[in-house]
DNA sequence: TATGAATGAGTATTCATTCAT
DNA sequence: GATGAATGAATACTCATTCAT
């Protein structure tokens, strides 16, 4: 990949994060870019030819990110490097948090809010709770994904500083 | 009001919810309102006042739906009620679901997100938890309402029915 | 004349006379005379109406302002008072002012510059050169009428003061 | 500078010396020049900008043709070369004379007003007056440069043939 | 690969004007 | 006489996209 198409692809992440899909021009994206605007097209195709490319980037990351989760064979440690996982995004740099906002943005459009992404991620997480004896592993492993989903929504979308007594109190309740 | 203006109020609210703001034309609107695009901006100036009148129309009925919560004086109903909220949201009308759904939308856009709006009913909920003698009441309170925002972004975002097990496992486990 | 359609007519002379007819809208001019935008149609069928109406007034009053110049019987008088004319200007109030310097603007839209409406005057002014015994009475005429012409232009396009010193040199000059 | 965009400079100046700034809407612009109507904005940014070009442009020009009188050392030539202006401006081609129009009916905006602009020129002329040992250079000057200014006005606005004998009579009057 | 001129359809907004009340 | 809601056409300007170089 030359620089060029580098620079566009991380200068609209940055801006369609900030500011929205919509939102951001094309010309905006090669002004800051340092590009000029028919090099997008030339590259991507199109505009949503852009996005398609940042997205399915991001998706790489993020499998990555969730891989030691699904690579795990102790259910307690399952559990453990999930909880860990909106934490640490907070020690990324800038570029990485660019993704996870778009990612959370996304989600509202519905072109882009595909639930089943996270499916495999969850299904571990049930066989987690399962394995560990507990009653309704579906129940418990939903609920704990969307906690900690709105603990992510919260530091992404309105930079709270994520609680780390949330870390030590999940920990403790499921004993991992 | 006007019928038209209420029109374009109604159906831009549909629309901003379903699309996004910038993903909506003024001509669009028009054309689904069934009006001429210069209404529009005779009756709220431009395209942004008419996102405010829409979300000023909103806050009202969000207050009305967070009242009982504030003016209930026992503690452990306040909790009960909180609980119930997203729960209760589904049986409304499409047109109040859609204020909920641009009001989460919103937060996302920078302009529009402020967090503090929602601190009165935080603080009664950590008032309620201090009454009831829990240990850490900011703590409890704050997590027990991101897992309700979490349950209404599923409802509103994804369409997932909300889980009734939520609303059984919550109230059981605060005991009210 | 009611007193609403008087405001129109006055407002909109002082806006017309400052920003020209095309950069002033017909809501301004309601807006700013405290009128509703439908009266001004009301009363003068359209905008063009508007300033066609400003313009007949006008012509009375500039006539008016000639008329001592064509009643003269003395052709020493006849230039003397011509050349007064743009020197009284500057005592007018601020309506008459706006008449005077709207007239001067219109002279460079097609549509309404009339050279041959200053031609009584001219030939007024060429009259009383005759009966002085000048040599090209025509000449000396058009000379001192685009002269004094330049000085209301000054005192009107530029702000500047008119020049005593004209009055007294061209009085000296024509011994009047 | 391209063809196209040199096309829209001089339509864009016809257009608006003809009918003024206001009175030409940037489509009619592009439809005359035979160009998109994009292309102005992306030329010019704006529609003031483009007339900011123009006059920009124009400045230039209306430079080069004072250009003589400033450089001349003899007073008595730099009179009369200041007396030939006027009368040589209807010799020029068109596209010339638009710009001088634009010019005469720009002063009567605000905006673009610059009485100082002549400063120079009217300063050579008083140094010249007073070089021949004029008693009132400053008084002397600026009647002389009003008169001509009328001249032009009378030729641009009126489109009156200027009358030769006022340069031969001027040129007698100070014997240049 | 990269540019920058060029476009046509679209965008928010303004305008003069109409009309029911 | 006077208002204010309503309109359709126009306005300045932006957008994503194309293309010759």
């Amino acid at each position: 990949m030359t620089d060029k198409k580098e620079n566009i692809l991380n200068t609209a992440l940055e801006l369609f994060a900030k500011d929205g899909f919509n939102a951001v021009s094309t010309s905006k994206i090669a002004r800051a870019a340092g590009v000029s605007e028919g090099l997008i097209f030339r590259h991507f195709e199109n505009k949503k030819g852009l996005l398609d490319a940042i997205v399915k980037d991001a998706e790489k990351r993020i499998q990555q990110v969730f891989a030691p989760v699904l690579f795990e064979t102790d259910p307690k440690k399952v559990i453990a490097l999930f909880i860990e996982l909106p934490f640490d995004m907070r020690i990324n740099k800038k570029e990485e948090l660019d993704f996870w906002k778009l990612q959370f943005k996304l989600k509202w459009e519905s072109d882009y809010n595909n639930p089943d992404k996270m499916k495999p991620v969850l299904e571990k997480l049930i066989w987690a709770f399962t394995e560990l004896g507990y009653q309704n592993p579906g129940f418990e492993a939903g609920m704990l994904s969307q906690l900690l989903d709105s603990v992510s929504i919260g530091f992404l979308r309105d930079g709270t500083e994520p609680d780390e007594q949330y870390q030590t109190f999940l920990k403790n309740k499921y004993n991992v």
